[in-house]
DNA sequence: TCCTCACATTGACGCAGGTCAAGTCGAGGT
DNA sequence: ACCTCGACTTGACCTGCGTCAATGTGAGGA
C-alpha cells in the first residue's frame, strides 16, 4: 500500500457515492453497506467492525498494492473505482477486474497479492488488518459464509470472462463489457442508461483481449449505428436489446 | 445428474487412482484424500462425513450435471476426469476446467449449477446432498475455511486462465495448458514427464480458446521441434524450460 | 474381416483484429 | 496565450488463426 495515502476528508470524488470517512460516519451509516460484504453483520457486529477499520483516501493511479507482495490488508470501497490487473514478464498487461464502491478486495485472505490493484478515480476505502479481519472472520462464521459467497461469484464472473475472451468477437466483447459494468453501476448509483467509464481505453483493452485501436474503433463504430452515444467520461446507452 | 450411474464396483478406470468406493474403502482410509476438501477433517469427522457420503461411477461421456439446472448434489472426484463447460446459446463452448482426482465439484454451494460437468473417462465420484453438505459445513467451521481456500485459488486460476485468453499467442497457450495439466497429475500421480490427455482436441480447443485445427497444428509443431512427443493418450514432454 | 464413425491431421485460403503511423483533442502547467 | 503530454481516433497494411475441405487412423460392431 502507498504510505502516501491520506486519512479521508471531506472532499467529493468524481465517481461513486460520497466517502463514508471514519470519524465523520460508522459502519451502521454506511452508504455502501448494502451492497458490500458487512451487510452480513448485525448492529454491534458492525460496531466491533467500526474498530478494526480505517479509511483511507488514494489518489487518481495511486497503488493499493502490487502483485507478488505480502498481503497485510484487505480494503473494502466505499468510492471511486480501482482496476486489478496481473502483469506478464515482458510487459503485456492482462486488466482481471474492476473494483467499484462496495466491492471487497482481499477475497482470498492470502498471504501475498494476485495481482495489482490502482486507483483509476480519486478513492475512499475502509482498510483492514489482514489478521485481525481473518480473525474476526474465525469468530464470525455467518460473515465468513458471505465472503465464501462473495468469492464463489467472483469466480462465476472469472469464467464468464472466459467464455468472452474465449469464444466472442471484439464486437460482442465491447457489448457485454458495457452491459456489465451497467449493471454493477445500477446497483451503486440506480442509473441504467449512462455508463461512467472511468478507465482508459487501454485499460478496456487489457480487460477484454483486445488493442486500444480496436476498443476505439468499435466504440466508434456502435456510435455510428445508435446504440450508444460517446459522452465525456462514458457511454449512454441507445439500444441494449441490440448490444 | 444422470440418473443411470452406478454404485462403484471394483472395475478399474483407466485414468487416476482406484476408485474408493463406499462399502469398500471409508473416507479414513481414501487415497485422494490429502488431495481434497476432506483433508481439513479430523478422524472421527471423517466418519460423520462417511455416512453423508455415497460413492457414484459414472461411465465416459456421462453427465454428472448440467448448466442452470438446480443443483441438489456435490461431489468430490476419487478417480477418473471430469470436463466442465458453459454453453452460449448459439452453441459455441467454452470449458471453464478440467475437474482431476481430488478436485471437488460445487465450490460454490449454489442453487443452480453454472456450468455443465460429464466424464471424460470412466470416473469415481463420492456424491454429497448439496443441503447435508451445507448443514455439515454450518457445524464445521474449519472445513468452511478450507472451502473457501479452494474457491479462491479456482478464482486465482481462472484468473490465470483470463491472461492466457487475453494476451498470449496459440503456441502460449498449448504450453501453458501442458505444463498446466503436468503439474496438476503430478499432484495425482507423481509422473512429471507424461502427460495424459483424456480430452479430445476440440476439448483443449475450446478450454484455451482456439480451433481443433490449430490445436494439432500447434502440437505437430511442438513434436517436430522436439519439445514434446505424442504418445497414445497423452503427450511427452522433452523440453519443459522452452514451453 | 470389413464397415462405420469419431477423432485427428494437414493443406489452401480469407478475414478479424493486430501493428504501425499520423493526426486530433483537452487538461494542466508556465 | 502557448506548450506539453497523454488519451483517443482514424487509416493503411499485415498476419495469426479461423474456415473449409480432404484425408488418415484406430476402436468397436456386424
Amino acid at each position: 500500500m502507498d504510505a502516501t495515502a491520506s486519512k479521508a476528508q471531506a472532499d467529493s470524488p468524481a465517481l461513486g457515492l460520497c466517502p463514508n470517512a471514519k470519524g465523520l460516519i460508522e459502519c451502521v451509516q454506511c452508504r455502501v453497506r448494502a451492497l458490500s460484504l458487512c451487510d452480513a453483520l448485525e448492529p454491534h457486529e458492525l460496531h466491533e467492525l467500526d474498530k478494526l477499520s480505517q479509511t483511507l483516501s488514494f489518489a487518481a493511479r495511486q497503488t493499493l498494492f502490487e502483485q507478488d507482495q505480502p498481503s497485510d490488508s484487505v480494503y473494502n470501497l466505499t468510492s471511486g473505482a480501482v482496476r486489478l490487473y496481473k502483469l506478464l514478464p515482458d510487459g503485456r498487461r492482462q486488466v482481471v477486474g474492476f473494483a467499484l464502491p462496495g466491492d471487497f478486495l482481499g477475497l482470498a485472505m492470502s498471504e501475498r497479492n494476485v495481482f495489482c490493484a490502482d486507483a483509476i478515480t480519486p478513492t475512499t476505502a475502509c482498510r483492514f488488518s489482514r489478521e485481525a479481519y481473518s480473525d474476526f472472520l474465525d469468530a464470525k462464521p455467518h460473515l465468513l459464509r458471505r465472503l465464501h459467497t462473495m468469492a464463489s461469484h467472483e469466480l462465476s464472473l472469472a469464467q464468464d470472462q472466459m467464455v468472452i475472451l474465449g469464444r466472442r468477437t471484439a464486437e460482442e466483447r465491447i457489448a457485454a463489457f458495457l452491459i456489465g459494468l451497467r449493471n454493477r453501476w445500477m446497483r451503486v448509483n440506480g442509473n441504467h442508461v449512462h455508463v461512467l467509464l472511468p478507465m482508459t481505453r487501454q485499460d478496456i483493452g487489457d480487460f477484454l483481449g483486445l488493442t486500444v485501436e480496436t476498443v476505439s474503433r468499435i466504440m466508434t463504430r456502435l456510435a455510428r449505428e445508435k446504440c450508444i452515444v460517446i459522452v465525456p467520461d462514458g457511454v449512454r446507452l441507445l439500444d441494449v436489446a441490440r448490444l
